[in-house]
DNA sequence: GCCAACGTTGGC
DNA sequence: GCCAACGTTGGC
């Protein structure tokens, strides 16, 4: 069983990293599209999560780590909607924007591009190595 | 089961 | 603030 890597999407208005630096874990919760659902029930305690800031920012500025796995949403009454909790793990030396993503040609596969409203998505582990270089990070 | 209308997201 | 993209809903 390999570890999987993915991206979840934030309003920093809403909640920010730094947020999440400063709860030390939150609950990942609210989601309610069926590809991102399907993604937070594929996660596993461990994977690790990039953590991108849309609206204000347009970066990735966090990794985050999956701290508990998929378990139903309780601000979903009677609905079917998963949740995980996230805990922060480092703070990327140099965010990665947007800008610099969609100028790596290598990285075009990356559904945070091709899929612009996913707010949770996979990261392969190429794209997931290539966004450390590029944030002079290392885990 | 198709498709038009609608609502939301998110970059610009 | 606008608008394109796209997911969801609902009428047929």
């Amino acid at each position: 069983m390999t570890m999987n890597h993915w991206l979840v999407k934030s309003e920093p208005s809403v909640y920010s990293w730094q947020d999440l630096r400063k709860d030390g874990r939150t609950r990942w919760e609210g989601v309610r599209n069926f590809a991102a659902r399907n993604n937070l029930r594929a996660m596993k305690s461990g994977d690790l999560v990039l953590y991108y800031h849309s609206g204000e920012g347009k970066e990735i500025i966090g990794i985050a780590k999956v701290v508990k796995g998929a378990y139903a949403d309780a601000t979903a009454k009677g609905e079917d909607w998963s949740a995980v909790d996230l805990a922060p793990l480092k703070d990327l030396i140099c965010p990665v924007t947007l800008v610099i993503l969609k100028a790596e040609a290598n990285l075009a596969t990356m559904a945070l591009l091709r899929r612009p409203r996913l707010s949770v998505g996979p990261v392969t582990p190429v794209e997931f190595a290539r966004v450390l270089e590029l944030a002079d990070t290392k885990l």
